[in-house]
DNA sequence: CCTGAAATTATCTACCA
DNA sequence: TGGTAGATAATTTCAGG
């Protein structure tokens, strides 16, 4: 959509309408733009949910780990969890043989308590669009 | 990037490149271009993800409960799962509270055998980039 | 399928209310 | 903050190998 469009839409003209949106930009609150592309189309339509408890709970322990784990492309999401999960990631690969590497991966890298892997078969819904709540005209 | 700085890269000029990049969006590779946003920026700060055991598997009660949760703005990812859980979510909520509401709101719709939340406390990685294989020259 | 150039459309800058 | 208008740079179409 161009910024004219955006403007129209939102009762602006182009120019202050563009002006916002660098400084949202310019304030980190738009971090990049990308285009989105459909996994099975590309060959790698396995996602899955691994649970992880670590047992080793110190600093140098966390940065080795988290390292490691931000390094490998496969990992889409990773979270520092509350509760019985320490830590949670989204993977995405191409298949079961493919997952097999990646855990093979995962487990030679760091010592893990426990790694549990959740596999998905069907994707129900996926967006990247947040819950923004809708502006209220003052 | 510009189109001409794409083709630059893959040793194309812009033409080409842009037919190439068309025929991604006409084959639906490309699903759609987004402004990705930095979540604690706009005060929704709490990823949740959720795992829920159905106990009814017909037909009928999965569509009534598909299209309930994919209506949900809050939920982000939404999969069938193998295995123990038979469904997981990733839902984002500004706080406890909205958490709170969406979670009466998902018991409120439709019966469930058992629903775990689990809290994200901090966000170590997360990309739309999928693991795409490097080209290799033939 | 590619190059290169022309036509169109969008972004971005300058300046004013 | 918002607006108009013009400069710049992008995308998209077209002619031709």
């Amino acid at each position: 959509m161009s910024v004219a469009e955006i403007g129209d839409r939102v009762g602006l003209s182009s120019t202050p309408c563009w002006k916002r949106i660098q400084r949202l930009e310019a304030d980190g609150v738009i971090t990049k733009r990308v285009a989105l592309v459909d996994q099975d189309k590309i060959g790698l339509g396995l996602s899955v949910f691994v649970s992880i408890e670590s047992g080793d709970h110190s600093d140098a322990w966390l940065k080795t780990f988290a390292d490691a784990v931000s390094a490998m492309p496969e990992v889409i999401e990773f979270y520092r969890m509350a509760g019985d999960v320490d830590y949670m990631l989204r993977v995405v690969v191409a298949d079961m043989r493919a997952y097999d590497q990646f855990y093979k991966k995962l487990i030679g890298t760091v010592p893990l308590k426990n790694v549990t892997s959740r596999f998905a078969m069907e994707k129900i819904k996926s967006v990247t669009a947040l819950p923004v709540p809708p502006m209220t005209v003052s």
